[in-house]
RNA sequence: GCCUCCAUCGUCUAGCGGCCUAGGACACCGCCCUUUCAAGGCGGAGACAGGGAUUCGAUUUCCCUUGGAGGCACCA
């Protein structure tokens, strides 16, 4: 296979919101894609109707190109080979159920779903391997037949798979996988609604695609033997494998809802950037090297290669995601946040900051703020003094550890004469402040905490002086005001001041 | 239960017989810087699941055990 004739696909079912899981799967194909030269195609699975989810396409197609996940052929932009949509390639499927009930690969299946279920449930008890169906209808008589169809009863078309013998396959990451046939069941080709099933739409589509690496989730080696001898049954060359690792849960078990967020969209509205998010998926289940961590997106597809992907599933670490978001943060120029930013405090300052935001006062605090930032969600709730008009905050906090109330009175008041006709510049608001500690005959950290809560209302935040500056004069002094009028009330109260 | 896969620090991983007293990163803990918080710098703790076999030599090869995961639908 020359590299140039690689064709990957991503292959979704519009039945949910895209995990990490599933778009790391989009992402290993579009890499291989890129970095090979081949077609990255995204077709959409939509054969189960009763599991469509509306609105899922959307956000499938949203997630691969937040992460700039391009499709060469698929929805939107079609292609040679389509259409890209299963619902509408029915015809196709049954045309080649035809062929195989035709060659004696395939048989009508009467049974009901409570048969089924029963058989099932035998087979359970006498502790035989829990093969799902038991091959009823396999070798009906005529007049059997006959009469099911005399009765119209409803009939799914099963794949008459071998009783005995063993098939292999090469998987590109785990190497050759043998089952042995025994283990195979009757799978369901044809649903009695007409549609195909996965198996059937998967290996037909494959091959009519000319799909030359399938590359999916570790969940799929069960099946992939089923649909060796498919492709076989059909006389068709089956594609290359590479079975991806599984990205697991903090609890080790497969990746799910239950595990809190892990719809890529969730990440994406919480503020994490597209950049850290396909850097950070790309290194669960590869790498480059024991030391590279940060890849941009054409080194990614300059280096990936099938060969580096590890076999064993991985752990989902947001605090790995989190990390790495904060590194793409501070990477960015001042500008570039401030865009980013900008929706994002739209969305999470209180109601009561009048929009819209000033993007300019957003491009003076940048700077303030960039190294304090581990996602853009979070921006509004640790740097929201520097919009709101009140500020909330325990009265308790304005004394830190060591101030009595008669200091820090003091202290406010001499703050407040101070900063009267004060520029307020960093630089030198830092020198008189400085100055006036010493005055007060207090520590700079203890006046210096004094003035930061009573302008921010926080313990933590961007350093003082600069912190002020943005905030100007007239808030200051304010807050200062306030501050003190705290004080001199009930100091147990967290009243709005 | 049966089948298949997997197995290095808590987590992501490097390691493809000697370079390993096992490297990096996140998280954690100290110290430094410092007006707080970050960022940054320095340092620390922390792993080859167990047992055989092959070999002069196994983290690296093979086998078994154990553990974990996935699959076992008219879902994908």
């Amino acid at each position: 296979m020359s590299e140039g004739n690689v064709r990957v696909r991503f292959a979704p079912s519009p039945t949910g919101y895209p995990h990490v899981g599933n778009i790391r799967t989009a992402l290993f194909n579009w890499l291989f894609a890129r970095h090979s030269g081949g077609k990255f195609i995204v077709r959409i699975e939509d054969t189960d109707q009763s599991r469509k989810v509306e609105g899922a396409l959307e956000s499938i197609l949203d997630s691969l190109r937040w992460l700039g996940l391009d499709w060469d052929e698929g929805p939107e932009v079609g292609g040679d080979f389509g259409p890209y949509f299963q619902s509408e390639r029915l015809d196709l499927y049954h045309k080649y159920v035809l062929q195989l009930l035709d060659g004696g690969h395939a048989y009508k299946c009467y049974c009901s779903p409570a048969r089924l279920a029963q058989a099932r449930a035998q087979m359970a008890e006498r502790k035989e391997s829990m093969r799902s169906y038991d091959r009823h209808c396999r070798d009906l008589i005529p007049e059997e037949q006959a009469r099911s169809e005399a009765q119209s009863i409803t009939s799914v078309i099963r794949f008459k798979a071998p009783l005995d013998g063993q098939t292999t396959f090469h998987d590109l990451i785990r190497g050759d996988i043998t089952f042995d046939n025994s283990e195979l069941d009757d799978l369901v080709l044809l649903k009695s609604d007409g549609y195909p099933t996965y198996h059937l739409a998967n290996i037909v589509d494959d091959h009519i695609m000319e799909i030359s690496h399938v590359m999916r989730a570790d969940e799929w080696v069960s099946s992939t033997p089923r649909h060796v001898l498919l492709y076989k049954a059909l006389d068709w060359e089956p594609p290359l494998f590479a079975h991806l690792p599984m990205i697991l849960g903090p609890d080790k078990s497969k990746l799910s809802k239950r595990h809190g967020a892990t719809a890529v969209t969730e990440f994406r509205g919480q503020g994490y950037l597209p950049q850290a998010m396909l850097n950070f998926l790309a290194l669960l289940g590869w790498s480059l090297d024991d030391k590279t961590e940060i890849f941009s997106r054409e080194e990614l597809v300059q280096y990936f290669a099938i060969e580096r992907i590890s076999k064993a599933a991985a752990v989902f670490s947001h605090d790995k995601l989190r990390w790495m978001n904060g590194v793409y943060i501070r990477d960015m120029s001042a500008e570039e946040l401030t865009e980013q930013l900008l929706p994002f405090l739209e969305k999470d300052l209180p109601v009561e900051v009048k929009r819209p935001i000033s993007r300019e006062y957003v491009r003076q605090l940048v700077p303030l703020i960039q190294e304090r930032l581990t996602t853009l969600g979070e921006a509004a709730d640790l740097f929201g003094f520097f919009f709101v008009d009140k500020l909330f905050y325990n009265t308790e906090l304005l004394l830190g550890k060591k101030l009595t109330r008669g200091t820090a009175v003091a202290g406010l008041e001499a703050a407040l004469t101070r900063l009267e006709d004060q520029s307020f510049v960093a630089a030198s608001l830092e020198e008189a402040l400085r100055a006036l500690a010493s005055e007060l005959g207090l520590k700079t950290g203890e006046f210096f905490g004094l003035l930061r809560v009573a302008t921010t209302g926080r313990t933590a935040t961007p350093p003082l002086f600069e912190t002020m500056a943005v905030l100007g004069k007239d808030t200051c002094l304010k807050r200062i005001e306030r501050a003190l009028e705290k004080l001199r009330n009930n100091p147990k109260e967290p009243v709005p001041v």
